[in-house]
DNA sequence: TAAAAATACTCCATAGGTATTTTAT
DNA sequence: ATAAAATACCTATGGAGTATTTTTA
């Protein structure tokens, strides 16, 4: 796995602050995701979240991260639609209107 | 793998011109680049590059993406680099000056 | 014949699944 | 006791390596 899916992962549970309810919209199983933002943590060296008691919550870190990888997930995305302008026949810079 | 990986070998080929040297350049080996080079291209659809005879080339959706693939690059590389703040103890906006 | 990409295969790392445990209220 | 995250373990996908073949100039 590469860093935009962690960086994918990491969005979900900065939005739903909860671990279960991002994993059921990744489509994936909660312990699968502790383990990637677990490693999206150690891989930038710093706690993304603070999950004491019983709730979740953006760390400073977290919260510097969440607009440049929401960024970034648009940017990757925008980079990926290109493919699918050149399939459809289009070449255009113009939108559909 | 995901996208960003794809698209930073993508950039390479693209600046090389040549999958071997973009290869080395990526520290992987040249089989290992052309497969994903092609798995890139099935997903998104379109040819990247023109591989006739001894040179390869980019297709108009090759020259298309190059763009978007950099910034993509580029803007995942920066959501990165938040860690990286955060751990040596600056919050700022500011640069090193 | 040489230079470069593609193909065939093998192996191993790791993403993700299931089951369970820990933690805190 | 309950809700939620972490941990332990297992499996399977696929990324990358080696060896080889194909292509064309």
């Amino acid at each position: 796995m590469s860093d935009v899916a962690r960086l994918r992962y990491f969005v979900a549970v900065a939005e739903e602050l909860h671990f279960g309810r991002a994993a059921e919209r990744l489509f994936i199983v909660q312990p699968a995701l502790s383990q990637q933002i677990r490693k999206l943590e150690d891989q930038l060296g710093v706690a993304l979240f603070e999950r004491d008691r019983r709730h979740v919550v953006l760390t400073p870190a977290g919260v510097a991260l969440l607009p440049e990888a929401r960024a970034a997930v648009e940017q990757v995305d925008r980079a990926l639609a290109v493919g699918w302008r050149f399939r459809t026949g289009r070449i255009g810079q113009l939108d559909i209107g």
